[in-house]
RNA sequence: GGUGCUGUAGUUAAGUUGGUUAUAACGCCGGCCUGUCACGCCGGAGGCCGCGGGUUCGAGUCCCGUCAGCACCGCCA
């Protein structure tokens, strides 16, 4: 192999005259009297071209040729006799001197960047080396790299260490299901893959680092989603001697500085909203900024009409939202139909355990459908109802309905094409409740985690029966309804931390096992201090205009979280798991019966 | 743990009310074509219709189960 003196991309009418050594693949093949030959690598493509002046042995080599075989061209760059503007090297070829064939491919189980059909996302998995030589896996990683890039050189200049935390772990049976690793040398006992490097970076503020950034892998044994994997990337971070605002403000500078250098965009400024807010406004706490379309409260006591008399009256809410113009939507989206089963639009809130949707729709002055029942002077309360639209309405428990409406409002926004398209629309929300009561087992669980500060005046709510009104001092930053990363002031003093441990009904000797080395750390002049921690794959999604997890992983798993490719995770030998001292239950019969097609 | 959609050639899809030889396009192989660029033309090979069972004279098609991919609910401090 001759060493290359070009890329496939890189070359111009500028370089007409000049010998080069080009290396790639065979993307495009027209074989003819002239055999267009159609090189690519990651930087580009140039077509190489086999005509009559071309020696027998040299069109020999040419016939051989077939798609995805890797080959290395040596020859002159000339002017092509017709253009081709669709291709940046369009005005020149190559006039091969030598064309050498360094590997040849089997039957490809697709082609790449197909213009008329796309594998299926299973086909593409299993073959993900070729897979990554399409163009969108080939411009995901580069964005991948770049903001990786940025990061790290906003966070050193911002005076940041980057330190490493450890991947084995000990386990903390609180949160998501952890992934465990069996101890060969201490038997029956077991490591943890981090869930995030929480403690440790707390630690590190202890042990006067000051400021910790890490773009670290973080794991979690739990379902998956389009926007989840089992192992995923953060950028973590965590400083010392920090407010609430310093924090956003680096955040907000970050963000900035990634999607001008990445994309070219201005973010420009960031707004702030509370987490109270945030339910009131749209009801979720990730709310998609990009269009209106806010909900309304139908704050109608004693109104005739059951439904939203009765969720009211039985302590629930009755929240909507008006769709502009969307009086003439077909009224199936909210019927049950006997077959066909519930139209979208009711499936779509059932999912969200409402039992219903209520919709009005305003023609010509007039109300038709279920809300037309309501008191007319109720009805007016509605702020903003104009001719020709439709009103939405979900009655029941506070939290179904938020939930549920909120989600529709995202849904039908999407359907009616109401999200402007290349909009980035960044929201941080702040004041989240510190706390929740978890019905199921009757027990205060931390909404965030138990290491986050509450705010100072409610501090002495603790373990009370104001518990549920404490705020805590954190705040997610949100983009385009997807939270792209979250944090926290944490607790610095450890008397609070062992109130609120006991609050969350955690014995001295629980919180002592659980977290022991972080609360005896706390106790040795701990500084205040905070941090957060921002989703790195979600943020490269949003960069690359995907909303596939997977499309901005080089190797992701499926949502069973499988590897095709690698064909992980398998089983193992007797021995192994013997010298781990782990016991298999799952009978040879069960596994040979899933582990068959 | 649950719900929905999907599974037919290497790939992407079509396949009607269950009906006899399962289609097409791309890719592959062979041939033709003076400059193509999603090249074009002619010919060819290629199938466990995901797997198992059932209903039926007959199943790609209907029913049950199962596996896999995707999306969603639960879950993800």
């Amino acid at each position: 192999m001759k060493p290359r003196t070009h890329t496939c991309g890189s070359l111009r009418a500028e370089h007409v005259g000049q010998t080069v050594t080009l290396h790639g693949w065979v993307s495009g093949l027209r074989d003819k009297k002239t055999i267009f030959v159609v090189l690519r690598d990651r930087y580009g493509t140039v077509q190489v071209t086999l005509d009559e002046k071309c020696p027998e042995d040299l069109m020999a080599i040419g016939k051989q040729l077939a798609l995805e075989y890797t080959v290395e061209v040596q020859g002159l760059v000339r002017l092509r006799h017709a253009p081709n503007d669709k291709m940046e090297t369009g005005a020149i070829e190559i006039e091969p001197a030598s064309i050498t064939i360094l590997s040849k491919t089997k039957p490809l189980p697709f082609k790449i960047d197909s213009l008329k059909e796309k594998p299926t996302e299973e086909v593409r998995l299993k073959y993900r080396y070729l897979d990554l030589r399409q163009s969108q896996l080939q411009k995901t990683m580069r964005i991948r790299h770049k903001t990786a890039l940025v990061v790290r050189n906003y966070l050193d200049d911002q005076g940041f260490y980057e330190i490493e935390t450890p991947i084995l772990n000990r386990s903390t049976p609180e949160g998501a299901r952890d992934y465990l690793v069996p101890s060969r040398v201490h038997p029956g006992e077991w490591y943890a893959l981090p869930q995030s490097p929480q403690i440790f970076k707390q630690i590190l503020m202890i042990g006067g680092m000051d400021r910790y950034f890490q773009l670290c892998r973080c794991f979690r044994d739990e379902d998956l989603r389009a926007d989840r994997q089992p192992e995923f990337t953060q950028i973590d971070i965590e400083m010392s001697f920090v407010t609430q605002d310093m924090i956003i403000e680096l955040s907000n500078g970050m963000i900035r500085k990634v999607w001008k250098d990445v994309i070219g965009v201005d973010v420009g400024d960031i707004p702030s909203i509370t987490y109270a807010e945030a339910i009131d406004r749209f009801g979720v706490d990730n709310p998609d900024l990009r269009f209106g379309m806010e909900l309304f409260t139908a704050d109608w006591q004693g109104t005739e009409f059951g439904v939203i008399g009765n969720a009211l009256a039985s302590g629930g809410v009755a929240r909507g939202f008006i769709v502009k113009g969307g009086a003439e939507v077909s009224n199936s989206l909210f019927k049950t139909h006997k077959k066909k089963g519930d139209g979208d639009w009711l499936a779509f809130v059932k999912k969200y355990r409402l039992g219903g949707l209520l919709y009005g729709k305003l023609e010509n002055g007039s109300w038709s459908g279920p809300l037309s029942k309501v008191e007319p002077e109720l009805l007016t309360t509605i702020e903003g109802v104009e001719d020709g639209d439709l009103v939405l309405i979900g009655a029941g428990p506070a939290n179904h309905v938020n939930t549920a409406m909120g989600r529709l409002r995202a849904h039908v926004a999407r359907q009616r094409a109401l999200i402007p398209e290349d909009a980035f629309a960044f929201v941080w929300v702040t004041d989240f409740p510190a706390f929740e009561h978890d019905e199921d087992n009757d027990r205060w669980v931390s909404v965030h985690h138990p290491f986050t500060q509450p705010i100072e005046e409610h501090i002495e709510w603790l373990g009370t029966e104001r518990m549920g009104d404490i705020l805590s001092d954190a705040y997610d930053i949100v983009c385009n309804g997807y939270e792209i990363g979250g944090g926290s002031i944490r607790i610095h003093n450890s008397e609070v931390q062992a109130q609120v441990f006991k609050a969350l009904g955690l014995s001295e000797e629980e919180a002592k096992n659980k977290f022991g080395f972080l609360i005896d750390a706390l106790q040795y002049g701990a500084p205040p201090h905070g941090g957060l921690a921002m989703g790195f794959d979600r943020w490269t999604m949003l960069l690359s205009g995907t909303e596939n997890i997977r499309d901005v992983i080089a190797f992701p798993k499926t949502s069973k979280a499988q590897d095709l490719m690698a064909d992980a995770p398998n089983t193992v030998a007797k021995e192994q798991l013997e010298e781990l001292f782990v016991a298999n239950t799952v009978s040879d019969e069960e596994e040979s019966s899933s582990d068959s097609e």
